[in-house]
DNA sequence: CTGAAAGCGCTAACAT
DNA sequence: ATGTTAGCGCTTTCAG
């Protein structure tokens, strides 16, 4: 008997009442006895009909997917994310359509204006690299414009007007920073591949603000445009200068940092500490295993989800920010007991 | 004049000529003149019009969506696999509607059920790891016969008939096994946490092959059921047995190999040579970086969807399986010059 | 070359 | 309590 899809017109034909009277009973409207409710609901699943969502969608307009735009998914923390959003939606009956943006405004743009045709009910994103260089934020309002809602997540910007969540970038780094001063360290490198986003701005200015309290201490930072020169910037750094301390701004160099600082002949913690960002597989398993802050990915994923929800069920919230806080996981990168 | 989203009714309007011409002149249709092509054309930019993606799919059967359903999105090769879907289907003007199974067969069903409503064109799918262990292929039989077309990769069953993309799982161990061999290793042993999946299996024949053909050395293998068991199971092994090359079924047990032989005070690659799988961002950032197979995740993932939209295309091309080879890359875990 | 009209599968007033 | 009907926005015969 399970077969071919069918049809709500097919299914009322056969039960010899009216497609109305179907539609409403498997909706359970009160309108309809329950004596006819159950006979429907049988002949449903005896026939195996589920609902054309397209022909809903475009009914009530509403499709029960959300669409997720993601700027790098090399990236462990955005996977993070991911998991976190993919788990909560799926929760709530909704599933999700990801997009990748690769860090590029024009494909961030085209792909705004593709959820923007129908197919999402509410949009997460993150904003890639190139449109906070830019400073672009029309194709954002834009779609909102459109009626569809958008919950920015980490890389966000204060002038465009949504829920957003976020996490606290000034402190963790500050408080990192702060970390390794009570180490001992005093000359702690800052690295960073994205150092022209909203989020690595303020990481930066974490452990400026924590050197400058702490003596003016020189403040020494290395910003990476492409990877593939990394190695060579920092191989250069710790042959020319005293380093006991990096901090990084995001996992993959801080993984790097570790192994290239351990090829350098640096013993590590006791040479010279390191924290990095984002508590994924990478800092599981490094050698030794790398002390970073947690951004709770998972958290902000989840987080975002809810907040997109509730306002897809209610469009008059005010727009809101939350704020979650990174936890420091001490690992072997960093001497114990500090 | 860019703002809110107009449809093809008021655009007709604005033009004072019908719906259907503008939509064939949208179209391209011989059927009408250029002239009024262009002015339609200029028109519907003028006006920012985008047709209604859910209308179109409702109306022609075309969603230019196609549908994912990963196992794990924490395995780095399904996330390169992902990867290659994206881009080669964003390429070709298709979206991807990204769903987890999360190794469990029920959700691998729901998932597959919720597609089937109407959403995607085709489907791209790993089997999960519960569905394999349960034999069960009825859901993918029942949306194929949907008219849904299916391409399955990695984790594939001989006995659904559909377009498939592999990789020489067997083959794979095979030769790293021998290589290992040739470098002088006599104890060898194989963790795997894929072992009853079809290409945890495949992969196990390879390694057991290559030792019975080396004059019946003994195997070893290590299961694993639960990660959090397996660096008790693997320090018990390395105390009290001679082993002197591991081969690990993916990328994050080979990864914890590393870590575990090297914290149990055996150098690598001297005392013991190591073989993960998957070219990640894990292999690459280890310490010693891991000798890894590579299995060209991206290629995997641009080849099935390119094999699925073929089939979109055109629905009577015989079936094909496709195997795409894999590549040791050596790095630092294995000697050098074997 | 252009337009009227039917209909994809569904929901929801509005009858009855 | 059930049915009739009018669309949602689009494509596509079929007429003109």
């Amino acid at each position: 008997m399970k077969n071919k899809k069918i049809t709500l017109k097919e299914l009322a034909s056969i039960l010899k009442v009216s497609v109305s009277t179907v539609s409403k009973a498997l909706n359970d409207s009160y309108e309809i006895s329950e004596a006819t409710k159950k006979k429907v609901k049988t002949a449903a699943i005896k026939y195996n009909y589920s609902p054309n969502l397209l022909a809903q969608g475009l009914k009530t307009r509403r499709t029960k997917i959300i669409g997720v735009v993601i700027p790098d998914m090399r990236a462990p923390f955005f996977i993070r994310v991911l998991r976190g959003i993919e788990k909560e939606a799926s929760k709530k009956g909704y599933n999700i359509l990801t997009c990748f943006s690769n860090e590029s405004f024009e494909k961030e743009k085209a792909t705004l204006e593709m959820l923007s045709q129908g197919n999402v009910d509410g949009i997460l994103m993150s904003l890639s690299k190139e449109t906070q260089e830019l400073g672009q934020i029309d194709h954002v309002n834009e779609i909102m414009s459109n009626g569809i809602p958008v919950t920015l997540f980490d890389r966000v910007d204060d002038r465009i007007e949504c829920d957003k969540v976020i996490i606290n970038d000034f402190e963790s780094t500050y408080f990192a920073t702060k970390e390794l001063l009570k180490a001992g360290a005093r000359n702690i490198l800052f690295i960073s591949p994205i150092s022209t986003t909203t989020i690595g701005k303020n990481r930066y200015r974490g452990y400026a603000f924590a050197l400058r309290e702490h003596g003016n201490l020189e403040e020494k930072v290395l910003s990476i445009e492409e990877y593939k020169d990394f190695s060579a910037d920092l191989n250069r750094i710790l042959s020319t200068e005293k380093v006991d301390g990096i901090i990084a701004a995001n996992e993959l160099t801080g993984i790097s940092a570790v192994n290239i600082a351990s090829r350098h002949g640096l013993r590590i913690p006791e040479d010279i500490s390191i924290i990095g960002f984002t508590n994924g597989l990478l800092s599981m398993n490094s050698n030794p295993p790398l002390t970073t802050m947690s951004q709770h990915g998972k958290e902000i994923g989840r987080v975002a989800t809810t907040k997109l929800l509730d306002r897809l069920n209610n469009s008059k919230l005010d727009y809101t920010t939350t704020v979650i806080e990174t936890t420091l996981i001490k690992r072997g990168t960093t001497r114990l007991g500090f």
